[in-house]
DNA sequence: AAGTCGGGGAA
DNA sequence: TTCCCAGACTT
């Protein structure tokens, strides 16, 4: 083969490559930042809405830095693994504290910020810098683990060392950025986890994967475990138009955002007032680790809320104002049901 | 090394 | 249904 890896990979970005994304366009370390944080674990259709909206409330550093974490939890609304979003605010805050509001430039104090690992980490400095560093996210690692036939499944420690070497390997110092992007998109058009399209690929010529025709056993599964299955009962306090919610505690399943109390404890929170029930129709809700079946149920107060709820921490919302903090996607979804029923 | 942390698209 | 996606952090 005439040509390295990295040179065909280099060809095969500039005709097929994608260079029309939101922040492919007048880029900057920070946009590409918000950008690679929301994608990780996250398809980038999903992506670039959240990414619109983001960037044009928060279109610098500093406005993110000064802005409340209630309304960038309302922004990530549905997107998912919160903590990035509470990781990205408190990393802007660092950023104007410690380095006067301008994006760090060495991988060591771009690691150092929370929310950003290895991979992130090179692929800003690469993207937006220029500067020559790998990246392992899921695409490259399939890329790496066919061409090279890589056993095993790349969360353990000694497989993904080896990726990370080959990746290294490979990583050119010239037009590192188009490689890093070229990677990804490689990952994501050609080399995809079903159905590969391998008479696109630039590197089949010495592909072990192609040339076994193993390439749906690369890279390896990871051992599957049963996902356990929970219930949970959400109290839906309800008076005229607004709704009862209260903030869950920073760390733990849903982190930082506003959510309906659970289980019947508190029951004991209201005075001798009286309400009626009213179900909403159970359904599920799948984490990554555990099936979480929700049972809404409402209670219909008939007179004001005003001291009615007493140990409770939340607050009321009107359903037809702006809800401008955080929901999980089933607070959300009840709140729609609500906003149809009523 | 294993567990935690969401939600949705695709097969 | 199951898999897994531009992963990082905690224990």
């Amino acid at each position: 083969m005439a040509d390295t890896f990295a040179t065909r990979v280099l060809a095969w970005f500039d005709k097929n490559g994608r260079k029309h994304l939101p922040w492919q366009q007048n880029i900057s370390a920070y946009g590409v930042w918000v950008s690679e944080i929301m994608l990780q674990q996250t398809q980038v259709t999903t992506v670039i809405p959240y990414y619109q909206r983001f960037m044009q409330r928060f279109p610098a550093i500093d406005s993110l830095a000064s802005a409340p974490q209630d309304e960038v939890l309302h922004l990530w609304t549905g997107l998912g693994y919160y903590a990035r979003a509470r990781n990205l605010h408190k990393a802007a805050q660092q950023i104007v504290q410690q380095y006067g509001g301008q994006f760090p430039q060495t991988l060591e104090e771009v690691m150092a910020l929370p929310g950003i690992g290895r991979s992130t980490a090179g692929a800003i400095l690469s993207l937006a810098c220029q500067q020559q560093h790998p990246i392992l996210d899921g695409n490259v690692k399939r890329v790496l683990a066919r061409y090279y036939a890589i056993d095993g499944w790349p969360g353990q420690k000694a497989v993904e060392n080896q990726l990370w070497n080959l990746a290294g390997k490979n990583t050119p110092a010239k037009r590192c950025n188009h490689y890093t992007q070229a990677m990804m998109d490689l990952g994501a058009m050609v080399c995809t986890r079903s159905k590969p399209d391998c008479d696109m690929c630039p590197l089949q010529a010495d592909c072990l994967a192609y040339a076994q025709g193993r390439q749906s056993e690369f890279p390896g599964k990871k051992p599957k475990a049963q996902k356990p299955q929970k219930s949970a009962t959400m109290l839906v306090w309800l008076y005229q138009r607004q709704v009862y919610m209260e903030q869950r505690p920073a760390s733990g399943i849903w982190g930082g955002l506003f959510g309906f109390p659970e289980t019947e404890q508190s029951a004991n929170l209201i005075g001798a007032q009286e309400w009626q029930t009213e179900a909403l129709p159970e359904f599920r809700h799948t984490f990554s680790h555990f099936h979480l079946d929700i049972t809404p149920q409402i209670r219909l107060l008939s007179a004001p809320p005003g001291n009615v709820i007493q140990g409770g921490s939340g607050r009321w919302f009107d359903i037809d104002d702006a809800i401008e903090v955080g929901l999980a996607a089933p607070t959300q979804k009840i709140i729609n049901q609500l906003k149809h029923m009523l």
